[in-house]
DNA sequence: TTGAAAGCGCTACCAC
DNA sequence: GTGGTAGCGCTTTCAA
């Protein structure tokens, strides 16, 4: 029954006031050792746990972490939410998670609910066109910290991956391998990273003088999409020699297709992705693509929430681009030289 | 600045009490419409944002449930994760998930926190050979479910998959293929699933009339332990002709191996799972396996939870067992008739 | 080194 | 219909 013992419980058992339990429950202030044994065994005898919801009221901080973003489910986003995790656990943070499915109306009711739950601060994954209004809102209430998609307008800290240049590294050695007539499938185009990954891709086209426009398709990060279109590049008899998706979801999808079709990858068409989820590795071919460090881009930036919750919020936002590393596999054919 | 605005600030601009702003927010007793608007035009003046910490206190919940699991960024638990979390989201309540990574301490550590913390709820998924003590722990507190992997001598309610049927089904369906040599790679037999999967496997062996004794190996469910498992069973030159993991990380683990040794599957070895992650169906030769709905196994639980903190704790404790489903994919040849 | 008491923001009971 | 007020369990001055 230690579900309901307080503090007062506590005291009154060992004889002492309130405050004074309080002070060694928090290791704050002096106590005598031998009321400090005193308390420490009421405790124990009481199986007293003490009620942090109590303690957020009155301290005015709830030790609590919000996260938002797009689904948990989605392979890409355990590793961030984990590194997100362990990182604010190791401070003594607790952490929520509210999955949006990229959609405005549930960022919306994340935001509110985190608000209200009164957390220290808010990790935001951005998913929807209209989430910078949402970011705004939160970071006038508690600092926030973006991850992963930038949020133009809001001041606040954020951890990125440079996304073009990986983009524009790996086009650099599709084209090493000779490729010419190229396919790109996109993500949303509302969302910095897919902007930046084709952007990536076509300067380094424009920048090899490439003069073969290449055909850009819009996807939406998932496994059926990248395999329609996929199907729908083979119907348009197109002469494709290689397909860059903008993620590896997609990537897969297109490479399954061909694979139905009877299309040998790489043999017939190379194919390559973006992120690198532990599927890439898994699948065969193995899929060539961009290395996101997603598990560092959720540590980092719940640091950097951390440290700002707890050194004050008036230092100017800061902005942490990580490096993307292309990793080439089979899906490319294998050989080609890393430029 | 809507941050510390608080319910009296509410009443002041309003020209109320304070308990008649608590009634409108909260949708409860007569309030009189003219009231009710000139309340929620001062809300929406002052960006009033209702403080649930001091609700919980006052009302003694929190509308926080946790989830104890041992790593969110390992395939089968996202799923699970999010079918927690939608069916708690739509009733109103807020998800917590700790990692556990499947040791005692970090289960320990979950605990005392949820329950600081005042959760109103708690979904444990087992992880070490320790945790029924603290699955007893918490369910002195407040109500538990369990997940996945049963936790003896702890009556709460508990969502499991019938492991041991679904293993004796795919075990029955290996023997139509033809399969006698076969090796099996276990999952820590501490955990009842790991255990009722071998027995379901050794059942059907038995029950066939199968004398050939299976090799039977240990393993830990991680893909690098299917790998090299896997090596070991080559090296050791049995003969086998069928692999039977008890996960399927450790399948394809095992598959990549044979891969990589040149051995064919499934023309050479034949190779098969349990849960039917994502990747199950995407690698190559797509895994045959058991299909675990990990979804609705969270979901389920979740539900059963709500309705415990919702409806009394007193009924006796529930145990739902979801039926697996056998998936025939390429890994085991794609011949064969299912049983 | 210890205790008393004023909050923290809200709910809910009791009056009016 | 509406207002007053006693908690909820803890932290944190301020005194002693």
């Amino acid at each position: 029954m230690s579900g309901n013992v307080t503090i007062r419980d506590v005291a009154r058992k060992a004889g002492v006031s309130i405050s004074t339990v309080s002070r060694v429950i928090n290791g704050t202030g002096y106590v005598r050792e031998s009321t400090r044994k005193k308390i420490e065994d009421a405790i124990r005898a009481l199986g007293y746990s003490p009620n942090h919801v109590a303690r957020s009221l009155s301290k005015g901080s709830t030790k609590i972490i919000g996260a938002i973003l797009p689904d948990i489910s989605n392979p890409f986003f355990p590793t961030l939410a984990r590194g997100i995790d362990d990182a604010v656990s190791s401070r003594g943070y607790t952490l929520i998670i509210c999955n949006t499915d990229s959609d405005v109306r549930q960022e919306e009711s994340s935001v509110r609910v985190l608000l209200e739950k009164r957390v220290d601060g808010v990790v935001f994954v951005a998913g929807s066109p209209e989430s910078a209004s949402l970011v705004r809102r939160a970071s006038e209430q508690v600092p926030v910290a973006v991850i992963d998609r930038e949020v133009e307008g809001v001041p606040c800290d954020t951890v990125t991956v440079d996304n073009f240049r990986g983009s524009y590294e790996l086009t650099r050695y599709l084209l090493n391998c000779g490729h010419r007539k190229m396919a790109y499938i996109s993500g949303p185009l509302h969302l910095s990273t897919s902007k930046k990954r084709l952007a990536g891709f076509r300067a380094c086209l424009r920048d090899s003088g490439v003069n073969d426009e290449p055909h850009v398709f819009h996807g939406d990060f998932k496994y059926d999409t990248g395999y329609s279109i996929a199907r729908e590049i083979i119907r348009m008899g197109l002469g494709i020699t290689c397909v860059v998706c903008a993620n590896d979801l997609m990537a897969i999808g297109a490479m399954r297709c061909f694979q139905d079709l009877g299309i040998g990858v790489p043999s017939q068409v190379a194919v390559c992705g973006f992120d690198d989820i532990t599927m890439a590795s898994l699948v065969r071919p193995s899929l060539t693509t961009v290395a996101q460090p997603a598990y560092r881009m959720g540590a980092l930036a719940a640091e950097m929430l951390l440290e700002r919750i707890e050194k004050g919020r008036d230092q100017s936002p800061r902005s942490r681009v990580l490096e993307p590393v292309l990793v080439i596999r089979d899906s490319t054919g294998g050989g080609g030289v890393k430029a």
